[in-house]
DNA sequence: GTCTATAAACAGATAGAC
DNA sequence: GTCTATCTGTTTATAGAC
């Protein structure tokens, strides 16, 4: 389906206008109450649509979904894939701990941040509970290659190989950690003795992060000089 | 299952007996599925009890699920809540270290393992996510006092104040990492080409964690000697 | 306490006018 | 493309026999 240069500026038909806000409420709703917990009354109403309407461009609300899922996985390719492009460590291993930090803080600040990319947020880690079609849009076009790239720069900044279980689950221990601060953050909050979660919050927590960062690159590093 | 002297079984009068039965299939299918997704049907079924048991029994579907919460409140309380008391550090750093590492690697077995606790354990993350009622049973009743428990071993094995941000949160990014491994287990499993998640994997999970531990109390410990 | 039968509300999907 | 009205199935909850 669509064409798209950027998203969805230059083919924009009349249809697409109401198309994009029930992608967009669908994500938002997805994201905070769960595919089954959403009715279809719901989503049109905040997209200020009818509820034809989902059947019409969707086909369904399963379709939907897949739109979302497709929506998100696109989105994200296009925030973080040129990073991850940009990124060339040549084999500096203090460059490539650098870029590894870079991509991790931006991953933190990309889950944990206020900005709509939360219902984003949510959305995709929902989903990725349920093994299905969506699941495995998002892995293949988030998941994989962002990982695929952390080990690359983890392995060159500890002299590790970077397909070993160690560089692998560690690269996951890692990201685990931000993504456990996104889901569990309502427990975290109550703990911390947080109103809200400000950018003050997210700093102290990606402080945490890092330290944890240099902590396995310090003790797991190969040669010791 | 069932007997365990210290729940149901002094007052097992007849009906307990399908009580309990539908509180299991709730916490499994609750667990699996998510609470809207799961049909009083499909719990009944499973309990191979009736529909309109639910409600003489719990008022309710949402009766039930408060109740699956606070089975699985009084279940945790009852195998980590002895382990908690008998830890006695002292103020032997290396101990407390010891006894942290022994906890969490008692919670990954917990939340990694096959058995049945893996129902709870999903029930327990999902419920994590929507505040209410079930939110506050879990969190009173496990993760505040385990928390407190850990921040306080935590503390003392890097001489940190045990209710610093850097200690607390500290706890989380660790106790997250295990969590991580739980939610995102389907991630992972693919990442890793696992079939499975046997005993094997989860070990090799548990030594990631382990290593990231030691790395944490290495770098943040306050005097070095 | 357990069951059958049914009520009342709600879900997603669709037909057809415009 | 968008709308209203409606169909069909399923949901939870309940009434009442046993």
């Amino acid at each position: 389906m669509s064409s798209d240069p950027t998203l969805f500026t230059s083919t924009e038909k009349a249809g697409d206008q109401t198309r994009m806000a029930l992608i967009l409420a669908g994500i938002r709703l997805f994201g905070a109450k769960g595919y089954e917990a959403t009715s279809t009354r719901e989503i049109a109403s905040a997209a200020n649509a009818n509820i034809a309407s989902i059947a019409y461009h969707f086909g369904g609300k399963e379709g939907l979904r897949l739109a979302c899922a497709q929506m998100v996985g696109r989105r994200i390719h296009g925030v973080v894939g040129p990073v991850l492009a940009s990124i060339d460590p040549g084999d500096d291993p203090a460059k490539a701990q650098a870029a590894f930090e870079l991509v991790i803080m931006g991953v933190a600040d990309f889950l944990l941040g206020q900005a709509e990319a939360r219902d984003i947020a949510s959305f995709m880690v929902r989903e990725m509970g349920v093994p299905g079609t969506v699941f495995d849009t998002v892995y293949a076009e988030f998941i994989l290659p962002v990982h695929r790239k952390l080990c690359l720069l983890l392995g060159l900044a500890t002299g590790q190989d970077p397909e070993s279980d160690l560089i692998r689950l560690g690269a996951f221990s890692i990201a685990g950690q931000v993504i456990y601060f996104r889901i569990g953050h309502a427990v975290v909050a109550r703990r911390m003795e947080w109103e809200i979660a400000g950018p003050a919050e997210i700093a102290r927590i990606k402080t945490i992060v890092l330290g944890n960062i240099r902590a396995f690159v310090a003790t797991n590093r190969k040669s010791l000089p």
